[in-house]
DNA sequence: CTTAGTGCAAACGCTTTGCACTGAT
DNA sequence: ATCAGTGCAAAGCGTTTGCACTAAG
């Protein structure tokens, strides 16, 4: 896996229902909202971080969230970054995205939607799927099923074309 | 993640198509040929690592496979089993579950199926589909899909009734 | 003022690696 | 006999934790 990817989703035929997502300054009243409902205290470190997370979507991991914060917070720590991650992710701001290999990956998109992995340079799409998952009858004598994660893997297009 | 589940996955209704796997004895004729093919040596190391993976549905992470090896051959190391596991992969033998959270786990079942994670006790079970998972129309403007992996999360019967 | 949150440093857990010995071919 | 594979030990890497200081409420 490389390092800094910067990948861009490219666009996507008729294929998404796109994501009822409001703009960018509402991310603070957000963060503000629910670590009042947490009953959690509302730092500096926290709207940075969060605000790196909610304004992407190339699911970075925790140490390009640090690098990116930094820019603006130089004095910050690799564990309050960690740490926060994990305070927002109990919030259910953003989710951890499992990877094909290596570092966790974050993702402020709370629609429902699953990942488009790159096997080659490990960066991650959000896809929408128009129909559901089909289940087998049999499942619930599993257990409960609480939720669906697609890792849709292949190469890029442009792992692809270099 | 609890550390020893013995997880035995239940009876499922009309559910999967039973994946056509022979006996327990063919699995060493199994990793000779592959072994062969991709010109390495046959050792009792590799035999008795693979065993363990093909002997089991358990999923079971590097550190159970390193303990239930050792009943028979006490003198493994550790390290040889994370390279073992890794060239059996290679050889497309077994696979790697990412888990929920963790330890990676490893899978000798070479069928297309996807898996139920329990997030409670990180059990992982088999999960056959009839039906194809349908993407979106547009997936190819991503890049080439490779493979699905559906993690299908939630708790399982024996988390639910404890 | 109180106590949650931060930064520092050190530890942690899983995994990988360098090296010399062992054993499969 | 040769060299891939092993075992040992130590390092590596992402992540987590103990502690005293800082700052949000």
């Amino acid at each position: 896996m490389r390092e800094e990817e910067t990948f861009v989703v490219p666009p996507l035929g008729g294929q998404s229902a796109e994501p009822p997502e409001g703009g960018t300054t509402n991310h603070i009243e957000r963060l503000k909202l629910a670590c009042q409902n947490a009953g959690l205290r509302m730092t500096h470190q926290r709207m940075e971080i969060f605000r790196e997370v909610a304004q992407t979507d190339e699911h970075p991991d925790a140490d390009t969230i640090l690098k990116r914060v930094r820019e603006r917070m130089p004095t910050i720590s690799h564990d309050t970054v960690y740490r926060t991650l994990s305070s927002l992710e109990d919030m259910g701001l953003i989710s951890r995205v499992d990877p094909v290999c290596g570092r966790a990956r974050y993702d402020a998109n709370s629609d429902a939607h699953h990942h488009f992995i790159c096997t080659e340079c490990g960066c991650i799409a959000d896809v929408y799927l128009n129909d559901e998952i089909p289940l087998p009858e049999g499942i619930e004598n599993l257990g409960r099923v609480e939720s669906l994660h697609l890792q849709i893997r292949g190469m890029c297009h442009n792992c692809k074309n270099n």
